[in-house]
RNA sequence: GAUCCCGUAGCUCAGUCGGUAGAGCACUUGACUUUUAAUCAAGGAGUCAUGGGUUCGAGUCCCAUCGGGAUCACCA
């Protein structure tokens, strides 16, 4: 233990060696937030002089001493709660209730009460001589002793920070900490659970009904990805931790919804990295009787729903570090190949695969024997046209052998109906019009099932029982995914996964304490 | 999985050419009746990530390991 610990533990021993109860069990009525009674409490000037409070002249609240500043007979604190901080301005006189031998004041208060100490108290709010919304504290209470001293982030007048508690190791693994000191990373939380909000009540709102999906799966599909892998012990079989739920929705609109959506965690035993975490939030929805272009409208639609519910104006255009990003629809629609040319110059639709190959090798992209035309193409795609995919754009039609659960176009050969929307350069979502052809779609798995056996681990394997599923007749449906991880990173403009996740995967920590 | 960078007090960081470990905040003791990065005085606090090696001597140089970050590969 360190010298600081061992100072709080002899503390507490102090504390209920007066009588103190550290850790009480009764609640405490919290009755108004630090934030409220800041933005809130009024006082007029009467004709004397003096000022008549108006407003919170009772109040009980609650949360951690940030800082303290002692002056004498008189000592000031920081008190945050969930809405923010407000000062306490305490007097000895009163604290003591008149009684010159209590210990409150210059024992307990001033000696045995730490930073980061929940307390509770009732007192008055009123403005200090220097002009801030403050509360005289009339009643104290410990609620909680803090037995390890936080990092002490100190903010001065023109909002400097100084001492930031910033190593993320520490804070991913002590997301508590980093919440307590660091109010944008609350900031960035709170936002992501109302992008959920928004994007749950849009869906609600369009008829769709929300899903729960089986997570443990005896067959992985849905994507191309490697799965984790357990076991049940009673049924003795593997099962798969989910890397999708698209085959699952599927079943769902051929049981008879017409529409359907899960937001859930999806988990791929593969590499970490700023945009990779081992389990991830996806949102999948399903819609019956529609095609691809009609959830291009709804993904407009519900993408500027969420900018304004998010942008500080209540606007459509989203600041992502140094882009003004308008989340308005339409967006721009523009074919691969056509962007391709656009980037590039280059006709992959003409081209042949070795005329690819001498590109990519002009410029700099790295390419193996194995890839096909298709591979190609995408490379060249990551390359050269994904980075400058600023605004809203809708990629549409893709090669055929990239999509194996997606429909063919109505009228392109070779493509299938498919979108990817980018933003800011990035991949935020992935959707096509379904394929719900039964023998089509057998046939695509056993192309899958032939690049499995050539060593593609992260082909698809067959679902006998999607296909039997499809085989009972499933309607014309659009379906598309969205990793909200991305679309939060996007919207609160950070730049790693782990700012978006408050317990993203660590390596296990080295004993410590 | 590969490469590079980082790991020193509770936090943020200095530490020169290899010569017995430093600062600010936090902490302890004291002063102060409206302070706000409070101030003033004094003090305590370290397995320099871990383990080896080189050296008379290692926070510093070398090797390995652990953890984190960045870039790349794979992916969403």
């Amino acid at each position: 233990m360190t010298e600081q610990e061992i100072i709080r533990r002899d503390k507490l021993k102090e504390l209920q060696a007066l009588g103190i109860d550290p850790y009480p069990a009764e609640m405490f009525p919290v009755s108004a937030f630090a934030a409220d009674i800041v933005a809130n409490y009024q006082e007029e000037l009467l004709d004397d002089g003096t000022k008549n409070r108006l407003n919170y002249q009772d109040v009980a609240i609650a949360g951690r001493v940030m800082a303290m500043r002692e002056a004498g007979k008189a000592l000031f604190m920081n008190l945050q709660d969930s809405s923010g901080r407000i000062q306490l301005y305490l007097r000895r006189e009163e604290i003591n209730g008149g009684d010159e031998n209590s210990p409150m004041f210059d024992t307990v208060i001033k000696k045995l009460l730490d930073l980061g100490d929940y307390v509770g108290i009732r007192g008055f709010a009123f403005r200090t001589k220097t002009g801030e919304v403050s509360v005289h504290v009339q009643e104290f209470r410990f609620l909680s002793k803090s037995l390890r001293p936080l990092p002490i982030v100190k903010r001065d007048a023109e909002g400097h920070v100084f001492d930031a508690f910033t190593d993320p190791e520490q804070r991913y693994r002590m997301r508590y900490v980093d919440l307590t000191v660091n109010p944008e990373v609350r900031e960035t939380f709170i936002k992501r659970t109302k992008l959920i909000k928004t994007i749950r009540a849009y869906l609600d709102e369009l008829g769709l009904l929300e899903v729960e999906t089986p997570i443990l799966q005896p067959i992985h599909g849905g994507a191309s990805a490697r799965p984790f892998k357990s076991h049940h012990n009673t049924l003795d079989m593997p099962l798969y931790m989910r890397i999708a739920n698209e085959l699952y929705l599927k079943r769902l609109i051929v049981g008879g919804f017409d529409g359907v959506y899960e937001m859930g965690k999806m988990f791929r035993n593969e590499g970490m990295d700023r945009t990779h975490n081992p389990e991830f939030t996806m949102l999948e929805f399903y819609v019956a009787y529609k095609d691809y272009f009609w959830l291009m409208d709804v993904t407009e639609q519900m993408l500027e729903r969420v900018a304004r519910a998010l942008s500080p104006d209540g606007g459509a255009v989203m600041r992502v570090g140094e882009n003004d990003i308008n989340f308005a629809g339409p967006y721009t629609r523009l074919t691969m190949f056509d962007a391709i040319r656009q980037h590039t110059g280059l006709n992959v639709e003409t081209a042949d695969e070795s005329e690819l190959r001498n590109y990519c090798r002009q410029n700099g992209i790295e390419i193996d024997a194995t890839m096909g035309k298709a591979k190609l193409i995408d490379e060249i795609f990551g390359e050269k046209v994904e980075p400058h995919l600023i605004q809203p754009t809708f990629l549409i039609d893709y090669p055929v052998e990239m999509s194996p659960l997606t429909k063919k176009h109505r009228a392109k050969p070779g493509l299938v109906e498919r979108f990817e929307l980018f933003v800011n350069g990035k991949e935020v979502g992935n959707a096509y019009s379904e394929l719900n052809d039964p023998i089509d779609q057998r046939e695509r798995f056993e192309d899958q099932l032939r690049l499995a056996a050539r060593g593609d681990e992260e082909a698809m394997a067959l679902d006998d029982d999607f296909l039997r599923a499809l085989e009972y007749g499933m309607p014309p449906t659009a379906g598309i995914g969205f990793g909200i991880d991305r679309l939060t990173m996007l919207f609160t403009g950070q730049t790693s996964i782990q700012e978006v996740l408050f317990f993203p995967q660590m390596r296990p920590e080295v004993d410590k304490g």
